[in-house]
DNA sequence: CAAACATATGAACAAATGCTCATATATAGT
DNA sequence: ACTATATATGAGCATTTGTTCATATGTTTG
């Protein structure tokens, strides 16, 4: 009888290895947690949540404080609202934005944390 | 004198919007937080890091695992070990990856937070 | 209702991304 | 030195993504 060894180097079949696959977190997690960090890994979007932290802001208003054009914002509103990221309320003609929760503030943040070291 | 409006719309000369554009993170942060959620867009790239999450393995274990080529694997790791998500040790033909640093996982478990509600 | 304003949306296109295939590099064993 | 093993990398390709441009929708005002 071989003894356990303590490399992980092709044991596949191992008991540590089934055990890793076991504690790993369900396939479809995984693939919604990469579905929700997409939403982050776009400049543009970022900078449109961050716009939105301190308050709600309308579509114009958005499109001239970041410097891009309201076809391309109202794109990624889209997107982000979809995601369930922002939200939006309606004031006549205009459209205010805001964010959905506190989720996407402390996902912000935690991400600007790692980013300043 | 008109009195200070309490609207938001169309009022990027108002005191409210110039304080707002002050209290943003800076440009170049915002950059870089896209940049490091970029990492964490791709469903490969998220299901590495799960798997890393518990302990090193080597590149033929995570390819097995995870059920992708080892060509694949080799891309999305070279990625993220540039930037700074993982790190390697060489043990003579096998080379192991593991998580970098703690950032890494608290941002995972962040994410899955917010995916299961 | 017509005109002006605020936002949304579809099509088209360019750029970025992730994969495969073939091949290169590095190490170990004989 | 030769071969097998483990990992890395470049080129090519298909897909996805973000933008622009033109146009549509919805709302207020005259």
């Amino acid at each position: 009888m071989k003894k356990e060894m303590e490399i992980s180097y092709l044991h596949l079949n191992s008991k540590q290895v089934r055990r890793l696959i076991q504690n790993m977190p369900p396939e479809q997690d995984l693939y919604e947690l990469a579905d929700l960090y997409k939403m982050f890994a776009d400049s543009t979007r970022v900078r449109i949540l961050a716009a939105l932290q301190r308050k709600e802001l309308c579509v114009f208003d958005l499109a001239a404080l970041l410097g891009i054009s309201q076809s391309a914002l109202s794109h990624q509103l889209r997107i982000l609202k979809q995601a369930k990221l922002v939200k939006s309320r309606r004031e006549g003609k205009i459209i205010f934005y805001s964010l959905a929760d506190g989720h996407v503030e402390s996902i912000f943040k935690q991400g600007l944390e790692h980013v300043r070291e």
